[in-house]
DNA sequence: CTGAAAGCGCTAACAA
DNA sequence: TTGTTAGCGCTTTCAG
């Protein structure tokens, strides 16, 4: 419902009508100064320039894009701004827009699929010129929207999958796997996971399955597997229970650092040593892991370089009408301290 | 005069027009199905109901904001996203927007009140009906433009002042004097600051003002004083050279958490024990400052509930006409291990 | 290079 | 309860 009671009747500013009355000429040269100034000439320009300070005109853009037909907005929807890493992605990708004089709206879904087609309609009813989004499965009530307007739109923090859309980011299928391998050249057999919620979440439920199967091709099993949120208590309380039920492995893959960390810290607590009798591996690189004693090991998740060639690709769709590619970036494994061959 | 019948882009949606014709009524009607289905009549409301289905109708909300003066949406300005207790201030402030229908713009000025200003500009300009910004300080040119245009908006992570519009949040000034009270009650005498950069940023200058002047208040002066960014790294090359400068003072205040745990980490490298030799306070109650070893003594900043009220102040007035108050919110100080007496 | 005028899709008075 | 009719402020043909 809406629930206005009074017409808010705010003057924003002069309309180009004010301006070009003041000015002696007509809206549309008004609106040629705005938009493509060097079809004006100058004198006329610059008395319209001169009008526009004098009675503090801006632009009206809600009443430009309904006429144009483009908002200079891009929307980009992420499961939430709490994680790090998305934090990171949105404050690149917005460094790039503003650059560009675009605006950005912001909405989150908090991981849940349903939450995201609801917020894409929001977004596409709003108007905006294209849209940024987390990972490649959608809903297909909002793929087929974004289909029926050919909306340009990019996934990110995933890859290209036929019949999925564009994905500029990283394959977390085989980052998990390059995990897999350091901790079998490490000498590991006894491997575990503590992966985030798989669950409308087809990152996570790669870093798991890209560990699982790594470990399957090495003829191993995982020794022990949980799905918790992303959080250091949840973490923690979840290793407490791996502790508790005897099933402790010699190496943990962790879906994310926060998770990685929350080991670390209560292996500590229990006097568990890192990474002589644990090794933990985390994904991200969240800015704290290798400042952390041990250092975590971990894979670097490139968020801003998604976050600036997410932008740049939406922009130029939008402006030089070139269409969006996919781009695969690295995300290599950084060998920290939590890492080393299992006791005995 | 018709132009040619050739549509410069294809339309996103059916329009009212289409949805009216196809369920015999007028285009007022389609309109009041969606904004007030209370006053039509079930049957025909529902007849339009089952032609937008059909026809796969989603409102123009750029139409809807052109012609009812109202966007639904609420702008934000924060320095940055990276800075984790803006990334939880606006997600917080984003899951109450979302809840009410609202979208939000997101800008940031990476600490810069010129950038700010033009940032507040441009959300203007696009259309917004409400904005929260961070801090009391802003440009003249953006003052003034608040004021023109009557734009309701709040200020958080600050207090209220004269003159300098309504604030949601908490006293900075008063959350570093009680960092230093409590300093002073441990007996600490020759206490430093690690403070942000305090150009452009009332908040950071504050925390720094505050220590400084309550230490005046006691007799002392702060024994060290620096302006850093906002950094794990340079946090620990301004310690490293506080130590170089061998003027350590036995009491670090930091200027948030993220500069405590640099110094922390720094002091860890050169076996400076915390807080036996070096006492140490942050900002913000950063998720992870609980976790270290030791957890870090700091000012449980209310990012979360500045966020929702924030929201809820702008909903508020735009659908009530209520008028936004300003509220102080409490910002304790939360004692843990990285303080304790200075040794003698 | 400039002006006139037709809308963009919708809401909001006012009638009926 | 519903329809009619103006616009909202701007861009965009088309003519000149």
């Amino acid at each position: 419902m809406r629930g206005s009671k009074r017409p808010l009747k705010q003057r924003r500013s002069p309309s180009q009508v004010d301006i070009a009355r003041e000015a002696q000429v007509s809206t549309a040269t008004v609106s040629r100064v705005l938009n493509t100034p060097h079809i004006v000439r100058p004198e006329v320009r610059e008395r319209v320039v001169k009008v526009m300070d004098r009675l503090g005109y801006f632009p009206h853009g809600v009443a430009r894009a309904l006429a144009s037909n483009r908002s200079r907005t891009i929307g980009v929807v992420v499961p939430t701004l709490d994680n790090d890493i998305f934090a990171r992605g949105i404050n690149a990708l917005m460094g790039r827009l503003r650059d560009s004089a675009y605006t950005l709206v912001v909405a989150s879904s908090e991981y849940s699929l349903d939450a995201e087609a609801v917020l894409i309609r929001r977004l596409l009813e709003r108007g905006i010129d294209g849209l940024v989004l987390v990972g490649r499965e959608h809903r297909p009530e909002a793929l087929n929207l974004l289909r029926r307007t050919e909306l340009p739109y990019v996934n990110c923090y995933t890859t290209a999958r036929e019949g999925y859309g564009h994905a500029i980011g990283f394959c977390n299928l085989t980052a998990a796997a390059s995990v897999v391998d350091h901790l079998l050249a490490l000498g590991h057999t006894r491997v575990g996971m503590l992966a985030a919620i798989t669950e409308d979440n087809d990152r996570a439920a790669e870093r798991f399955a890209g560990t699982r199967d790594r470990l399957r091709e090495n003829g191993l099993e995982l020794a022990t597997k949980r799905e918790i949120r992303y959080s250091i208590d949840d973490a923690r309380a979840a290793f407490r229970e791996i502790l508790a039920g005897g099933e402790r492995p010699t190496a943990l893959v962790c879906g994310n650092d926060v998770i990685a960390m929350g080991v670390l810290f209560e292996a500590g607590a229990h006097g568990i040593r890192v990474p002589e009798e644990l090794s933990l591996v985390g994904f991200d690189n969240h800015p704290m892991t290798p400042h952390l004693r041990p250092s975590i090991t971990t894979i670097d998740v490139p968020a801003k370089q998604m976050g600036v060639l997410a932008a740049e690709a939406l922009l130029k769709s939008l402006n030089d009408g070139e269409p969006i590619r996919s781009v695969l970036l690295d995300a290599p494994l950084l060998v920290r301290e939590t890492t080393a061959p299992p006791a005995s």
